[in-house]
Order: C-alpha cells, then sequence, then structure tokens
DNA sequence: GTGAAAGCGCTAACAT
DNA sequence: ATGTTAGCGCTTTCAC
C-alpha cells in the first residue's frame, strides 16, 4: 500500500496548523476557519494521508455497540446458524473495542417483536442489525432508528423502505427458479407436491412467498401441463405430518415423486419417509440445517438449495463495524449471496 | 466479550511486578525468573487478561511483509482471481502494517519459479503463501523457509511436506467425484469425452490427476460399461483445438454427446462447438472464468463446478496475518474449502 | 532479572 | 478558532 505512513502530524506541519485542528477538520467537528479547513483538506489529499485505525480507536475509548435483533432459535435450527455467525464477528467486532449483542423474539409473536424492539431503542445502540419477520411493526421500527440517527442492516429479507444501511440476503425468487430446474432436472414430472406450513395458509408473514413466485414461474415456463399440488402440515405435529402425507400420497404414482418444501423444514418430509419407508422420491429444500444434510447423506433428500447465513450474519456486523470505525459508506448496498446447491458429494465440505 | 478491559498494568499491579516483565512473559523474551513467570501467567489466567491488539501494534512499529508466490495471470483467466483475493485482503493486512506482495512465477518454466523463490528468500518476508506447481523445487523452497522459521501457507494445491502452516483449497479427488456426478445425472451414458492439455500426457505436474481419478472412480461405479476418451489439444492452439475434437467427433452419436475437461479451459471446448455451430452436448467445467460462466449463461455448459478462489488467497493472507500479529496458531491446518455447483441459474450470483 | 520512562498516532479536554 | 497536552495500552530501550 501507501509506503511510508504519514502520520497527523505531518499534515498538521504541512498546512501550518496544529494536530488538533487537523483532528477538528478530519471528524467533521467544526470549530474551523473555513482557510484552514481547506488547506488541510488539500494538504490530506496531496501526501495521501490515511489515518491509523488503531491509534483512534486506542485513544478514543468509545464504546459501541451493535445489536442484532432475530427470531429465538434452538441447536440446529435455521436461525442458530445465524447466530453462529453473529457470534463469530464478535470476536472481530470486540477487537475494535465493539460489542455485539443480540436481541430475540418469538417469530410466530408480533407481540414479542415490539418488545425486542423497544428493548433495543432503550438501549440506545450506535446500530442495529435485524432479520424482519413482521413488516408493519419492523417499518415502524426503523423509522424511529433512521429519527434517531442509528444505522440498520437488513438480514435474510428486506423491507420495502430506502433507509437502511445495507441488505445481506439470498435472492427469493432466483432461489425458487433455481430449486424448479434442479428438482425437475429435464426429466419427464407430471405431478410435484409442495408441502407448507399451516400457518402460512393465511398469508401471515410468509418469507417464502417470492420463492414459491420463482418456482411456480419456472414450472409455468418449462413444466406447463405439470400439475402442483399443496399440502399444509402443522410443523409442530409430526402426526399430522404423518396424516396430510398419507393422504396426499394415497393415489399410486407409477414414476418418481416430485416433493419440494420452501422453508428450511424438508427434514419433517424426511422424517416422514423413513417412518413408512417411502422410496422412489426426488426431494428438494433449503438450507444446511444438521438434519437436512443427514438426509442429503441418507440420500432422502437429493438435493438442498442454501446459503451461508452465517456469513450473511457475519458480513452484516462486519459492514456495520466499517461504518462505525471507519465510517466507510458501504461497498454496496444490496448485497444478493449466492445460492449454493449441494447434494450428497459436495456437502461435507460446507462447514 | 469481556465486560471490562483489564489491562498490562492491572496484570502488573496484580502480580506486584513491572508491564516490562509482564510484557517479557507475554513473548517470550526470557530475562524473567521462574518465580515471576509463573505469578504473571497465574495472574493473566485469573484476571482474563487479552491484549489489547491495536496498542500493541501501535507500540512495535514492526515491519512485517507476506509474499505471495503464484503463477502470472493475464486477466479473466484462473490465476488473476487469485490475485483478486490478494489485493482484496491487502487493504486488512495494511491495517495492521503489514505488507503484501506479490511474486509471479511462469507455471510452465521450473527455472523462473527457481528465480522467483530465490528473489522471495532474499527479501526476507515474516510470512510466504505459495501456491506451488513444481514438486521438488516447493519441497526445496519451503524446506529453506522452515530453516529460516518462516511460516508459509500453501493454497490451490499442497504437497507432503508437514511444515506448512496452513492449506486453503479444494479437494481434487472429490471435486472429480462430484463432477461425474453431475455430468452425468442419472442419464444413459454411453461415451465420455475427456479433453485434456498435451502438456499433462507427459505427467509433467499436472495438477488436476487427482481430479481426474475421482472422475474415474465415479465413472467405474456407476457406469462400468461407459467408454471415456482422452483427447489431448494444445491449449494455445486453436486450430489444433478443432482438429482434434473434429477427429474425436467424426464418429455420429445418437444421444447427447458429453464432455468435460479438468482444468479451468472449458472455454475452449466451447468456442469450437459455437464455430461449428454443435448442439446436443452435455458439457461440464470447473473454474468461474468470465468465459466460462458466458458460456454458462449462452447455454454450451451445463454446469461448472467452482470454488472461490479469490476467498482461499484472502484466507491464507488473513491466517498469516492473525499468525504475525497475534501468533495465532491458525484454527484448522488443512481447509478444505467447498465445492460450488453452477448452472445458468444461480451463477449471476457467484460474484 | 527487573523497573522506569519514552514514545507509537490519535483524541479530547483545556487553555488561549 | 486554534494550540497544547495528557493520556489510550503496549513495546522497547536503558539503567540499575
Amino acid at each position: 500500500m501507501e509506503q511510508t505512513k504519514i502520520t497527523i502530524n505531518d499534515v498538521a506541519k504541512a498546512a501550518g496548523v496544529s494536530k488538533g485542528t487537523v483532528d477538528r477538520v478530519l471528524h467533521d467537528r467544526g470549530e474551523v476557519s473555513r482557510k484552514s479547513r481547506e488547506k488541510v483538506l488539500r494538504v490530506i489529499e496531496e501526501l495521501g494521508y490515511k489515518p491509523n485505525v488503531y491509534a483512534s480507536i486506542l485513544a478514543s475509548q468509545k464504546k459501541h455497540t451493535i445489536v442484532c435483533v432475530i427470531p429465538e432459535y434452538s441447536p440446529g435450527d435455521f436461525w442458530s446458524l445465524t447466530a453462529k455467525g453473529i457470534d463469530e464477528s464478535r470476536e472481530t467486532a470486540f477487537r475494535y473495542g465493539i460489542t455485539v449483542n443480540m436481541v430475540t423474539y418469538d417469530q410466530y409473536d408480533a407481540e414479542s417483536f415490539r418488545n425486542a424492539c423497544s428493548e433495543v431503542l432503550e438501549s440506545n445502540p450506535s446500530g442495529v442489525i435485524i432479520a424482519p419477520m413482521f413488516r408493519m411493526d419492523t417499518l415502524k421500527f426503523v423509522k424511529e432508528l433512521s429519527a434517531k440517527n442509528i444505522p440498520y442492516i437488513y438480514i435474510d429479507s428486506k423491507l420495502e423502505d430506502e433507509d437502511y444501511f445495507a441488505y445481506f440476503g439470498m435472492p427469493m425468487y432466483q432461489s425458487g427458479y433455481l430449486c424448479a430446474d434442479i428438482l425437475t432436472g429435464g426429466r419427464d414430472v407430471r405431478k410435484v407436491y409442495i408441502v407448507r406450513i399451516e400457518r402460512d395458509k393465511m398469508g401471515y408473514s410468509d418469507p417464502t412467498v417470492a420463492r414459491r413466485t420463482g418456482f411456480l414461474d419456472y414450472m409455468m415456463n418449462h413444466y406447463p401441463d405439470t400439475e402442483t399440488v399443496n399440502v399444509f402440515i402443522n410443523p409442530k405435529d409430526p402426526k399430522d405430518v404423518a396424516a396430510k402425507l398419507d393422504e396426499a400420497f394415497a393415489e399410486p404414482c407409477d414414476g418418481l415423486r416430485y416433493i419440494v418444501m420452501f422453508n428450511s423444514r424438508i427434514h419433517l418430509v424426511v422424517d416422514y419417509l423413513r417412518n413408512r419407508d417411502i422410496g422412489g422420491c426426488r426431494v428438494v429444500g433449503f438450507d444446511v440445517l444438521e438434519k437436512n444434510v443427514a438426509a442429503l447423506r441418507s440420500g432422502h433428500v437429493q438435493a438442498l438449495i442454501a446459503q451461508h447465513s452465517d456469513r450473511q450474519a457475519a458480513s452484516a456486523v462486519t459492514a456495520m463495524v466499517d461504518r462505525l470505525v471507519l465510517g466507510s459508506p458501504v461497498v454496496r448496498k444490496d448485497n444478493y449471496t449466492q445460492m449454493d446447491i449441494l447434494n450428497c458429494y459436495n456437502c461435507d465440505y460446507y462447514m
């Protein structure tokens, strides 16, 4: 990079002012005459001065804190991956003297989300990272953040406001399109079973609509005559899952049975298939939960479409740290992360 | 993380010694009585003291430099990706006051590699990152590095010595296995064309042998009766490529023609197919060169198996930086990075 | 063997 | 509006 480290002192000397003044223009904290200001700015430019972040952090014992608002999680489920990413980035942030906290909410309970939000607002953080599930409440929340001049980053999915500092997540529509291609793969497909969560039937905060749309568009374009069957299950009740799938699969099928699920819980279907000892299915799902990967290995699932939720979360934290420490404007606002296709041959190298 | 930052002064006080002494035990630079040493160590443990990296860097104006030894590259080819990763990590390293240099060599010329090596040794770097192509010369080189106590990291591929600090690369054998699965995909495959570089015929430093072996093993296991045809081409001569492929494809083929290449140059085949306007092929290759991705989009290639070479290189630099700055022992020595399956639907999100 | 003290580049409070 | 100065936590002489 730059050869000789030129310091704030060099700038001060060259501009004929004191470091104090240079520091003031550096941080835009006024109290500087237009003349000095311009001169300093010019000298900085000429000399190619870059502040030493570490000296800066050392000197200003600022206590930044970032808080991440995400759904509650249990070991092995989808959000635990995000939490893992946050945990990993915590160390990096700590090196910059920044604390990273997590506030979780019940993704099925808007009230709990609102509570989380007020808690966050009260703690008056330097930055917020948020995985939104409740549209209206989130919009209200981020408006308050903006009002308090607190930058926020969306992860997983984002809303239609424009004030967010950055977004990290998968392109949902395209992931559905891709999913359809992988499920069908040029085969002769007559019927596809789409297994869905009952809750989603009422359109109540379903984060996978876009994905389903992408899937159906692909089918429309490539398999216009294929029938799609929606099977609604209650994920918390294995008996219900079995009953609903029994019903759906009652009618015999001559070729492969094509099954897909748009959230991370394809493992529920796998459990059913394993219990009933049903073979001859082509099953595709999303996300690398431990159980899903196991199903990949055992051959119950042929492919999984995955995103590195941990990396997304970590990137979000890093972006926020950079913004807080360096005032970096963020390289890209919308970061659509890659979609990984996993099968039994490459999944072992995914973690 | 830790709540109150406890400093070297706290440790010194608690241990009844001066910071000088604490620093000495911290960095193992002797000159400390067993007694003080043990006491300090115990206090550090008890208080959970963590050194402040930045203060440390600030104070010790050490001038570390990392040098990366990789093959020469032109825009768009495989090694330019690695170079890109190195460039990106340069900024991070710079923040730690570490300079990252690059020394390139001609991957077809062992002599140029040896020259690069001596250049590196003379510059006396703090750490070396190396993409090895010439086995014997590399082994000699790393032996000298070890002798000078300079840590080195392998990227892309590694050798059989044990002194390397870390390795970042793709599992080659498995990538071949995976490739075969993607190429065949349960179809009825009679014949597969393996396009190879002429140079590799003499077994002269072919980095893809393991990959080919994986591929052939898969075929043996799943398609024992399928014929494989090796086509050797001279990559620098399009006329030769055309001639050899013409010859290979002379015999008509009733179904799909299956074509694969184990290095990054599947685009050579694509150029040929496009010129001759040949369709009805299933083509699988490796690595995300611009040209290869274009072929994915245009439908001339159905799948690409990819690795994030840029990320690998960046990880290598980061690992070295951590080692140099923090003395971190490296989390994992062998880092087999994931194999990404790209098709026309997810490739746009890969960069 | 160990302590004291002078910085590293920057910030922020205090003078002026 | 601007200069001065005392640290931030650590490293590194240099005495003793």
